[in-house]
DNA sequence: AACGTTTCCGAAAACGTTTCCGGAGAATTA
DNA sequence: TAATTCTCCGGAAACGTTTTCGGAAACGTT
């Protein structure tokens, strides 16, 4: 438990503890010979630097914190192998931490890295999250963050994003093209504004294409494959269902597939399927779903990049919305057959 | 950026640091107006004590580190959901960090949760990870560990375990059982323990009843899904198909299934196939796969409480390893059909 | 020989806390 | 009244670093 410090080195040494500093930090005052002769004898001792002591002192730390709702889902994982890629290069380790989607556990979160020192955040908001103010508070007294996915149309910062309404309109209008008639959306939580966007894209797509809906054609439904199960159930046994469906995610429209598989109906012959932001799993179930597939990896990596960018140039610094593109993986559970 | 500290509340009350510091830490000598009085004006200056200083001084953090080598299987998510239930309520924050399979990594990971002055943390081994050398020196400064699903056997610590062994052998029998006589087995990298003891579990499952095999039954594959879909691949060019196929993982057998599938071969009737470690995956894909559960989330609370005890009692302790049950859950992909 | 430059290193302050030690005053006891 | 014990608080050291400042020695210049 006891860790060698760098006065440890310093009394073998006979020497001050600010020498045994000049030589980690590569000072230009230290001759090269003493310079190597402690750091052999440091290694040796087993001695690195307190990086902690060192934050404390400079205030910041080489790290940076991540914090994401949940990696139930592949998607958050996805986003923060592409974060750490771009970190891990330029020397910073990656903090990770699960809010659970809690607005409590997501604040503890960030007060927790903050509190390590981290040079910067990148954070996906929990579903929970309405008050946004512990966030202005930090951009406003400068501290690096960006955003991505779950965000706030409140806060000034870096974000990266999708088109979600674009690729719902997009993904709509391929249903439509397909011949169907009476489409659903099973929407995600009302409160996050990807799904807005989702569903906005979804009636515009509708209207332009002059197909006939009402407000029950659009249900709040959920993130998870229960979610989806609940609300295809609830249809099923309304005797309610339409020829399609596009959902706010694929899970909810894996849910919704299961349960229409229980019940025996054919999909696509009974009801057709799109899910959004395709997963490993779209590919592999029976039928194969048809899904918007988001670059998840270059989310993270582009977040992470623009998080470098502000951390570096510390305060002359635009946020800036960067929006990436995606494409619509057409598989057979959204497919006319004659 | 700049934080409040304890020095400028000392100010602006006219008194002394530790007195502060006693309204803070609800010391006993401090008079309880005075207290409530720092810590209304504390707060309202927006104060709160930085760990980091105080984690330097205690040489301690109530925070806990978690290192795992990926997170793009659903298993080590799902672990580390049990790990936070179980530290969150005990007052604990949970770093986690992700090695990408890499030794490297891993120690960077395992040194950067040091410096930051973890409690303990609780590790799952990468692939690469051979040398655990620095395991040993941790251990034997007395630093908390606990190690789950990738350990190693020259490791005296606190380990959380499924018995690979014999749910691959009842997993084995089930094919047995079923009819099937020539099995193969899609193996675990070589190096891993699990690979091994499920290896085993196959092999003396088949000799137990008098199944003849031979070394090419057993191909080492890997844990992704393109692992499994290289190995089937090869065999169906080699046209040496088994009769049924007991996989190291489910990814592994998702891959293989996909590839029969793709080259025209319906499972279970041409191959059967089963799998280890179920995750969501097993039941939503076509067909169902039959897979050997874990208590992924019972065994992140496990190697929690363990990790508790040993902080805790800090010294007074022996290693335990706790071998948790799991069961098969049969589904359509292996049974033989009449 | 006197002076100015380098080169190298040590002392000490600083980062934000907690805690030990001691001291002033009040309260209790003898 | 004197002595003792409490109660409450301030001063200072400590945690492990980096960095500023200054100083000693060695060297080069007039």
């Amino acid at each position: 438990m006891k860790h060698v410090t760098i006065k440890d080195v310093a009394k073998k040494l006979n020497c001050s503890v600010s020498t045994i500093s000049r030589a980690f930090n590569d000072k230009y005052d230290i001759r090269k010979e003493t310079r190597d002769h402690i750091l052999s004898i440091a290694k040796e001792m087993g001695y690195s630097p307190n990086p902690m002591a060192k934050s404390l002192l400079k205030q910041c730390s080489n790290q940076i914190g991540v914090v994401v709702p949940e990696f139930i889902n592949a998607f958050f994982p996805e986003v923060i192998i592409g974060i750490q890629e771009v970190f891990i290069k330029k020397g910073y380790q990656v903090l990770i931490m699960q809010s659970n989607e809690s607005h409590i556990t997501e604040l503890e979160n960030i007060k927790t890295l903050e509190n390590n020192m981290v040079d910067g955040m990148i954070i996906s908001l929990s579903l929970e999250t309405k008050n946004v103010d512990y966030y202005k508070d930090l951009i406003k007294q400068g501290f690096p963050l960006v955003f991505f996915n779950r965000v706030s149309n409140e806060l000034e910062t870096s974000k990266v994003l999708f088109d979600d309404y674009k690729w719902a309109f997009f993904a709509t209008e391929h249903l439509i093209y397909q011949g169907y008639k009476k489409i659903f959306h099973l929407g995600g939580p009302a409160g996050l504004v990807i799904s807005q966007n989702r569903k906005n894209g979804f009636i515009d797509a509708l209207r332009k294409h002059k197909i006939s809906f009402d407000e029950s054609s659009i249900i709040e439904t959920g993130f998870m494959i229960s979610d989806g199960e609940r609300v295809m159930e609830k249809l099923i046994v309304e005797n309610n269902l339409p020829e399609a469906i596009f959902a706010v995610n694929d899970p909810s429209a894996i849910g919704a597939m299961k349960m229409l598989k229980k019940h025996g109906y054919k999909i696509p012959e009974d009801v057709a399927l799109l899910g959004f932001t395709e997963s490993k799993l779209a590919e592999l179930i029976d039928p194969p779903l048809t899904s918007v597939a988001q670059p998840t990896k270059e989310i993270g990596r582009t977040a992470a990049k623009l998080l470098l960018e502000q951390i570096e140039t510390k305060g002359i610094f635009v946020p800036q919305t960067v929006i990436l593109n995606g494409r619509l993986n057409v598989r057979e559970s959204s497919m006319k057959l004659k």
